[in-house]
DNA sequence: AGCACA
């Protein structure tokens, strides 16, 4: 009797059930925004909407990075692998990493592994076109890096590549992958059709 | 969420 008291999130399906709280059921004289007889802890999480807040909406979902036929910890000094595909594994880009900044040339790399070098940045980034150069800064416990390209498109085509791949030295959903910030894009780079 | 050099 209690197994459906508010709503069932599938995320394995990739799909979203909500079953709408009981309006005909047996305790049909409950309110809407009280759903917990329970326990009343929380009585300020009521909505006008009459939907209960989860926040749990997003189905994200990651994949198993099939490209992993590297994975030994050590790194070969020259590049030797630059032709995998990282759209194979395309997801949503936008799930997890909203980039706001305005769009530059120079994309900011964050969320790295505490492992993660310099040079596997440099073999990830180079399948992009128009890809300059990796300057990565190394901070105690959040590693980020700077990849330069040549011009504003190359860059946005690289974020949507290779935005939330996890690198084999990563240990969370992957690398965030954002606009740089500068104050030289103060500057009007705003074109308006 | 976290943004440096030239």
């Amino acid at each position: 009797m209690s197994a459906t008291n508010g709503m069932i999130f599938d995320l394995e399906n990739n799909c979203t059930l909500h079953v709408d709280l009981a309006k005909s059921n047996s305790r049909s004289k409950r309110s809407r925004t009280d759903d917990v007889p329970s326990y009343s802890s929380e009585k300020k999480a009521r909505n006008p909407r009459g939907f209960p807040d989860s926040g749990a909406g997003s189905n994200i979902h990651m994949s198993g990075m099939g490209n992993s036929s590297h994975s030994l910890n050590g790194y070969p000094s020259a590049q030797s692998y630059t032709n995998f595909e990282p759209a194979a594994f395309s997801k949503d880009p936008s799930a997890f990493a909203p980039q706001n900044n305005p769009p530059c040339p120079t994309l900011f790399v964050a969320n790295l592994g505490p492992t993660c070098s310099e040079q596997e940045l440099i073999d990830v980034f180079s399948s992009c076109a128009g890809f300059i150069k990796v300057k990565m800064q190394n901070k105690f416990g959040a590693p980020v890096a700077f990849v330069d390209f040549k011009d504003m498109d190359s860059s946005t085509e690289a974020i949507n590549r290779l935005q939330g791949v996890i690198l084999y030295s990563s240990t969370g959903e992957g690398m965030r992958l954002e606009y740089a910030k500068s104050r030289m894009g103060l500057r009007k780079q705003d074109k308006r059709q």
